[in-house]
DNA sequence: TATGAATGAGTTTTCATTCAT
DNA sequence: AATGAATGAAAACTCATTCAT
């Protein structure tokens, strides 16, 4: 019993130190990118040692995959809030942008994470963690909540018919071409608002997705 | 057709050398990607010494930005003739569409450049060479291709009333999210062909775009 | 006396790593030269790694911005010496001609990093390190023990009146001089000892300085 | 005759190419120093290629020796001067120290030349150049001139009884430590000007030197 | 468990010199 | 003889990861 507790308070230790690191790792890639954030970097915020890191966390990378993770949880959740709103497909569909922009302001450090994952993709590919394969499982899972909308949409005649799951991965490749332009900052060079894109992006996608006009 | 000699005298003969660095690079860069191919690769791959790359390129950085634009050179060309042929806005984005995939399926090193820029941005956003600019301008006459057919398919009353700059910069956004897809491997976890995505988008995007259903 | 461990963990141990590390690139300094001497053949004289080097020093004109530093320690406390001895400021000068001799028969290498020194200027021109300061201070406290001694002659009557300052300074350069000769090679050449000169020298000196023939 | 003739005009041109080459190596390593010279910065800006420098010089370092060799050649005429001076040792002496003087007024990218020398050891050791047995020759027909005046002061009764080869090796070193001084700016640093310096030298010197004070 | 010292592979770039033209 | 393109060795330094303490 003693034991069990102890195991359990160091196990919520364990947990708080990772959340320490986690937390300092994804300040410091905001701050300063991937490839420019060493390991020293992400432990010096976080006052522990380099050797400490490794305690918790395989390689650089994976804690990157994991605050990635983080980010399609945060996503996730307000995906799914939308996805079982009792409103049509239409205004599911805009919740949906809503979760993006307000993820977009409030949790600007994941939306980079996001957006780095794309940048530094080929340090990911090389990296086969246990972490990657709950991500693309995680992933999956966001975007099924798209995919049903959509299905359900055109099953309730609102949408037209098309390939739900196509359709989802377009519309979400579509999202990751707005993070690359933002994280590039061709959006401003162009003289455009992120939220701007975004909601043209969401209009002309429902526009052509809705039945009637 | 340039004899290739052991010593490039004449312009064109430097040309010619140029040309095979960044055929080596390209091909370097397609199967390794950018932070996993060293110069030193490139000039065994051309049959040249190490210091021969420095004679025609200023840095690693800089060859890829050549081929950068190179891959936006082709795809501008198309684009131009789609815009100049004498056809309603729906076909000549019909026409930008198959451009796109002519260029997945036959310059695909290309089209792997395209992906690897966004990929490793970081390391280009440092980097201040005049071929940068170059290339910002070539993206930008790239865009203004589709921007205007956009502008005259509304003026025509072809298309719906819409900013051309801000719905051109979507489909771009669009695209760069494609390739992303591809670049890793997304779509091929999902199950999905590059064209079949593609398609989708096309399809989608014109149906929102024509002003009558 | 510190037991060399395999890592070095108390400040204690540091130093004596320092100073490992300081020794190998003394003798290796000495030996080859600075332009000669790489980092690899200092750490591998040491039994330690490349970049444990960098643990310790900054960079290679460091470490040898160190060495020289400590060559003018070694002659500063004779220096010290000399001056404070109950002497008349002929034999106090003497002495620091004494000092001279021993520091080239006795500490040869660091020797040849005063001449060194001389030989890789530029190199080190460039270099801002906060050692270079100290340098500069570390010499300055080393002439100021020569300028003593001769404004205290003067005084005392027994040097004839000159600005000390400059005088030293003349001192100096000329040991620089000599050094320099030892360097190249030149006394060897011309059939003459270093001590020879250097006797020669500071007889020329003091019979000039002194107020009576 | 006619193929005499031509060959004394080609041998002219190749004298005048050399002498084009030497001038732009003084000025180059006069403006950059040694190290940070190249040989292509000096075939810049003789307007002649990389590829002619070595039809006429064997190495970097060669040339470099031909200006050293040149700057003794310099003093050494005026130094003859001095000594075949109507005149006492003393006077001799002084006109030898206002050649210095001038020669630091008038001819500074040679002085400067003198001083890289020192600064550039390493690097001249290695060579084995027939230009370097000449150097010594020369430098020793130039410090001749000061041991010829050395030598009559002594027999006339001017001088006190010295080594004169001893006693001029040590002036030179003297002359080299000033030299140094310059270089590296210590003069600057100390406030103390190169004439000040060289003033106090040779008023030591000759002080110590003459009979009687 | 925590520490932080040690490791060492890995890569860009320069430039004196050579040599094909 | 002149050119300037080609060569390739060489070296400092970083940083993710390991491991002695």
């Amino acid at each position: 019993m003693v034991k069990m507790q102890k195991r359990a308070r160091s196990e919520e230790q364990r947990e708080a130190r990772k959340r320490v690191l986690l937390d300092a790792a994804l300040e410091q890639f905001h701050q300063h990118g991937y490839a420019d954030t060493t390991v020293a970097m992400i432990t010096r915020a976080a006052s522990l040692s380099t050797g400490t890191f490794y305690l918790y966390f395989q390689s650089k990378v994976e804690i990157f995959s994991y605050l990635y993770n983080e980010a399609i949880d945060i996503l996730k959740e307000d995906f799914q809030k939308a996805r079982e709103m009792q409103a049509s497909g239409y205004l599911k569909l805009l919740a949906i942008a809503e979760t993006y922009k307000r993820f977009y302001r409030h949790n600007y450090a994941y939306f980079r994470v996001l957006g780095i994952l794309h940048i530094n993709q080929e340090e990911f590919h090389n990296s086969d963690l246990p972490i990657n394969r709950r991500i693309d499982e995680n992933a999956r899972e966001l975007l099924m909540n798209i995919a049903l909308i959509l299905e359900e949409g055109m099953n309730n005649n609102e949408f037209r018919e098309l390939d739900p799951w196509v359709t989802t991965t377009m519309l979400w490749a579509m999202f990751d071409g707005f993070f690359i332009m933002q994280e590039r900052k061709s959006l401003e060079f162009a003289g455009i608002s992120f939220e701007e894109i975004l909601n043209q992006g969401f209009a002309l996608f429902s526009t052509s997705l809705l039945k009637q006009g």
